[in-house]
DNA sequence: CCTGGGGCAGCCG
DNA sequence: ACGGCTGCCCCAG
């Protein structure tokens, strides 16, 4: 059974000026099809400090949503060093991280 | 480019 | 507790 804190625990993992997608994090999860629930548990679950649910992306590049405002999003990223160009990460492969630890 | 259907844990009535 | 609808999405058409 996967849970909303499963979700939190591979966000977390996530480095700073790094970016993830939430089809990735559903995949670590061992169900590809949990992109949707992915989303709703980060928002669920507002925890910016612990949780850096703006590190987390669409699987083509584009930002997302964003809870507390996709410009906060943007702005968060853009201080760790991630730059944001018309709603996309800018040069996201570089940016991506996807070696997570599962168990 | 836009549209529709899928998937399922949570939220809300 | 019960059922229906939703959601920080994804992909095929």
């Amino acid at each position: 059974m996967v849970e909303a804190d499963d979700v939190l625990s591979l966000a977390s993992q996530i480095p700073k000026g790094s970016v993830s997608t939430y089809r990735l994090l559903a995949e670590a999860l061992g169900r590809k099809t949990f992109a949707r629930f992915v989303g709703m548990a980060l928002s669920r679950n507002p925890n910016p400090v612990k949780v850096p649910c703006h590190r987390i992306v669409r699987s083509d590049g584009h930002v997302g949503g964003y809870k507390l405002g996709v410009v906060k999003k943007i702005r968060l990223l853009r201080e760790e060093g991630v730059e944001v160009k018309s709603g996309m990460i800018a040069e996201f492969k570089k940016h991506l991280f996807k070696k997570f630890i599962t168990r």
